[in-house]
RNA sequence: GCCCAGGUAGCUCAGUUGGUAGAGCAGCGGACUGAAAAUCCGCGUGUCGGUGGUUCGAUUCCGCCCCUGGGCA
């Protein structure tokens, strides 16, 4: 197996391109490590690698997965590791910090939660809030309520459903945490200056916008816009647009601000989780030459 | 030109019976091992339009000026 290649970098910053002409240099695999970029019913509002690009080399993990399935980080690292035994250098590329995190540093064997434990889960958290599922895992769990933060609502759902779909504490499942499927890798970070990142942002809503994203997010307005698929950026903005809730300009500047927000928080976890990552610049023109280099170690 | 209402943080506004001011949003920083494009935490960034006066002290009261919106001409 040759070694893979990981680059992770926030939204908008080049990293699909930048992967695309590492797997021709390379006679790579594009493999998706994005969160939203795995639903089937998103191509333009998430970004994903055109047909254009799949065409030229081999993609994977873009689309795969039904706007109303279950999906989450283990789905992902399952799906994932055949590929990793495959003939092509995987070249993962994403801007999901925890999927990088579940590759490198590995994840409990936790089964999936069933959809009817979710919707207790959601009904508690609804009912109850955070008081009632701190009462709760008080009680059963306290092992995983020290390791938590009291005011994440979801963090402490996570908890609550793990206890009661597997009758084990979520602290000790991660305690047993297996090896990680990947240990030898180059990684590769895009860094890119906040300023050019943004200007990037609003260019590449606007582009989104020209190639029909307002008619994609149309063929969804119908479903839950709890489900995971439906937090994909712009999507909730749109929807009111073609809801007659607010202007297409409007929308425009929210989901922009709301794209910005999130290019922040993934600066916050590459700065924090990933200082050991080689840091590239987009914006500089050696980037690709610079990745290869790297990559050839 | 006259009358009225405004001018306070990047934006929308609150407030100060005179002791240099605070909310939301934006922004900035952070956390986060199975919803992660999710979720959560922290931080106020300011010639209070300008200028003169009254006052120990003016963003607040008074005069004048400037600007914005509405009305009358």
């Amino acid at each position: 197996m040759t070694r893979p290649i990981l680059l992770a970098g926030p939204t908008a910053s080049g990293k699909s391109a930048l992967a695309l002409a590492l797997a021709r240099e390379t006679g790579g695999m594009v493999i998706n490590a994005d969160a939203l970029q795995v639903y089937d019913g998103w191509q333009v509002l998430t970004a994903r690698p055109a047909a254009v690009a799949e065409a030229a080399v081999p993609h994977a993990l873009y689309g795969i997965v039904a706007m109303d399935a279950a999906w989450s980080a283990g789905h992902w690292l399952r799906a994932l590791e055949p590929l990793l035994a495959g003939p092509h250098r995987a070249i993962i590329v994403g801007g999901t910090g925890l999927y990088f995190l579940a590759l490198t540093e590995g994840l409990a064997a936790i089964p999936p939660v069933p959809a009817e434990i979710r919707a207790r889960g959601d009904a508690l958290r609804r009912a109850a809030g955070v008081d009632g599922l701190i009462a709760a895992l008080a009680r059963r769990d306290p092992a995983t309520l020290a390791g938590l933060d009291r005011k994440n609502p979801m963090r402490l759902q996570r908890a609550w459903e793990v206890l009661e779909a597997t009758g084990c504490g979520l602290a000790a499942w991660q305690a047993r945490t297996p090896p990680p499927l990947i240990t030898d890798a180059t990684r590769l970070v895009l860094r890119p200056e906040p300023g050019w990142l943004n200007a990037r942002i609003a260019r590449r809503f606007d582009a989104m916008l020209a190639d029909g994203a307002l008619n994609e997010v149309r063929r969804h307005l119908g479903r839950d816009p709890a489900l995971p698929a439906m937090q994909a950026l712009g999507a909730r903005d749109l929807a009111r647009v073609l809801k007659g809730e607010t202007t297409l300009q409007a929308a425009r500047t929210a989901a922009i601000t709301a794209t910005r927000q999130y290019a922040k928080r993934q600066r916050s976890w590459f700065r924090g989780r990933m200082a050991g990552w080689a840091a590239l610049d987009p914006a500089d023109a050696g980037c690709l030459a610079k990745a290869l280099s790297l990559a050839r170690l």
